[in-house]
DNA sequence: CTTCAATTTCTGAATGTTCTGAAGCGACTG
DNA sequence: CAGTCGCTTCAGAACATTCAGAAATTGAAG
């Protein structure tokens, strides 16, 4: 399998983009591929397109379908395993942020709970670092209760409130406009 | 300077937590520090308080005035450098946000619109890339807009909206309600 | 101009991560 | 039941990051 200059240009950015928000480069550059792929591939065929060792692959995979956003499929008459990405890029960003959410932003929130009780009565934690404790706390907790709210919205809903701009917030009378 | 358990417990998390969003543990550490600390600290402390070289809370320092999250001041009759972090939780996330999409978003986004005008006329591209290349941009360019125009609102508006739940999206009219 | 404290820069060492090739496992085939 | 194919696991090598301590720089005070 041969990838055009552009096939390759965005799957190195791809890859290097993981990196900057702690995903592994392998496993971004081979979602990169399954993402731009019409079909599945087999495990050796993003081995050798990607120019990296089949058992990476294989660890790559096993990441990305942690994740939920690659799963494996079959095809008749090929008794190897295929690989597709979701391809709904809205859907695909939904369920990574689901993923993080759980992953990191969940445990933020209990240990800022254990962290402000645990500061009631420990008697050596100053009142400033429990009001600071308190307010990362609240925008935590706004901004998931925010993010449960709109990953339900369909993404046409999403698209039409961009557009409207400032008049959404004029319209629902909040803030200072 | 002697940290709390408690205290300590943040600091240990929000470090974890860096690393995973791909900021270095240190440097995470060091900002948890600051965040909570009622005035400005100098190096020195800094550096005994989280027992690392003191050489490198000097970077850590540099990285975290070049997000604009870290500020250094000065006390009257102490000559050394002190150090204070933005306190306001909501206007930092900002900042840190509106960085992050200044050194990650804006050049994925010219990469993806590079791409897409190479593909169209280099004929090496199939039309399958060049449609999901379209629908990330799409998303890139849907979302940041977004952003845009949330990033403004203030934190009290944000906070109603939330509360507002699915009535904002029917008041609003939008979505499939 | 010298001294001294504070800070920054630099370099090699330590640590952490990512990757490969080899080995092992299981399923299918002749 | 031996042979092949595909997949996974694992140990160590390669690579990258992070860090401490030494050296250099800055800048203020005398």
């Amino acid at each position: 399998m041969k990838l055009s200059p552009v096939q390759q240009q965005f799957i190195l950015h791809w890859g290097e983009m993981g990196t900057r928000w702690g995903i592994n480069r392998t496993v971004a550059q081979l979602h990169a591929l399954l993402f731009l792929s019409p079909e599945p591939l087999p495990a050796e065929t993003i081995a050798e397109t990607l120019e990296v060792a089949r058992s990476n692959v294989s660890t790559s995979l096993k990441e990305l379908q942690g994740w939920g956003i690659v799963k494996l499929v079959h095809v008749m008459g090929d008794k190897r395993d295929r690989f597709e990405s979701m391809k709904d890029v809205w859907e695909m960003f939904r369920v990574v942020l689901d993923e993080r959410k759980k992953r990191e932003i969940d445990p933020t929130l209990s240990m800022l709970h254990n962290c402000i009780a645990e500061a009631e009565k420990d008697g050596m934690t100053d009142k400033y670092t429990q009001e600071r404790l308190g307010e990362l706390l609240g925008f935590f907790e706004t901004t998931t209760a925010w993010y449960g709210q709109i990953r339900q919205w369909p993404m046409s809903a999403v698209a039409k409130f961009v557009r409207m701009g400032d008049r959404a917030r004029k319209l629902l009378g909040i803030g200072n406009g």
